[in-house]
DNA sequence: GTCTATAGGCAGATAGAC
DNA sequence: GTCTATCTGCCTATAGAC
């Protein structure tokens, strides 16, 4: 089955998916090979080919993907409930949690390396970050009703101020090899919307 | 002359310095080639290999200059004296340049691909952020003092979340081909920092 | 679904002529 | 200093057997 789609993924499908993905996440999307992926899985060059026929179509269905399990932790998130602040804490750890592995956002390595992706990719990405800032928004305007977060200005660029904000921090902590910094840059900015006690 | 490592460096040494710079920052050092950068210039590979003998040799000489550069814009900086909050906008002015040209900051194209990187590359890398890191707390330290800049906790976190907005903000403003979303972001950012009226 | 085999190209690099 | 020529190896991709 899964003629050339995975679409009801096949386990094998899933685990390219899954190896990519890390794959890219450490070296990018230039410095990733289906040579690469193959090794690690076990099987060869010419099995990927059968499930993505091409490196820009595997690299759709990778940002696809990621966009489908971010969606649903906000979701789950938003599940949650509670005050803005305990979302936004929520939004940081799925961040944190990944550079503690070493590794980038997906889509934030793919952002780095737009110029050279395929039309398909960079539409999907630019897709992605659009979601994202519109959740935040929605927390931000949550938090100031609430009284919970203090921000100036349109809601829009603080969205904007903390997407960047954690993702510069992630390319800062995978130089320096350094969580801890990470958690202070996060910290600091934290305070900053919880504004003056 | 120029023998082998292009200290007093010939014009075509500089030529090629600054084209690999140029193609990196735009498509990331795996996504960049010997071939790319004379093609460019009009040379053969060779003619690169008689200058830096290799890619990793290239790569630390780009960031050698960047470092350079990068220095004496700040020297330049401090030399208009003037209050921290000047000083904070030339800063991020040298941003706004970069991202006009639809470059990333080549360091920051660097730390993506961090772990492709060869060591001599990233020990480099660390070394620069570790510069602007020192020079940006200062500039922090004096705004404070003179009350022109407001921020809780330590200078050091706060400049390490100055310099996360700015390159992550550079990220976004890539994937989008969107200037005006990096100023929205900076001027969020400078407001902050501004502290309430 | 996965394999072997292979095509065709580009990467990084070197030798040696000019 | 720059060239031509060449090497080796890896890359993306395809054809066709099992």
């Amino acid at each position: 089955m899964t003629p050339r789609a995975a679409r009801g993924r096949s386990s094998t499908a899933a685990m390219i998916l899954a190896t990519a993905e890390d794959v890219i996440q450490r070296k990018g999307y230039s410095g990733f090979s289906y040579a690469d992926v193959a090794a690690e899985l076990r099987v060869t060059k010419a099995a990927l080919h059968y499930h993505f026929p091409g490196k820009a179509q595997l690299g759709e269905a990778l940002i696809a993907t990621w966009g489908t399990r971010f969606t649903e932790a906000l979701a789950s998130l938003d599940a949650a409930g509670g005050p803005a602040l305990a979302r936004l804490d929520g939004y940081i750890k799925l961040h944190a949690e990944i550079i503690g592995k070493r590794k980038m956002c997906l889509c934030a390595m793919l952002a780095a390396e737009y110029q050279t992706l395929p039309t398909a990719m960079r539409a999907a990405l630019v897709r992605f970050f659009d979601h994202r800032q519109v959740w935040l928004e929605g927390i931000l305007e949550q938090g100031r009703s609430e009284g919970t977060l203090q921000f100036g200005g349109a809601a829009r660029d603080s969205a904007l101020l903390i997407i960047s904000a954690l993702e510069g921090a992630m390319l800062l902590a995978i130089a320096h090899g350094d969580l801890e910094r990470f958690n202070a840059t996060v910290t600091s900015m934290v305070a900053v919307m919880r504004g003056p006690e």
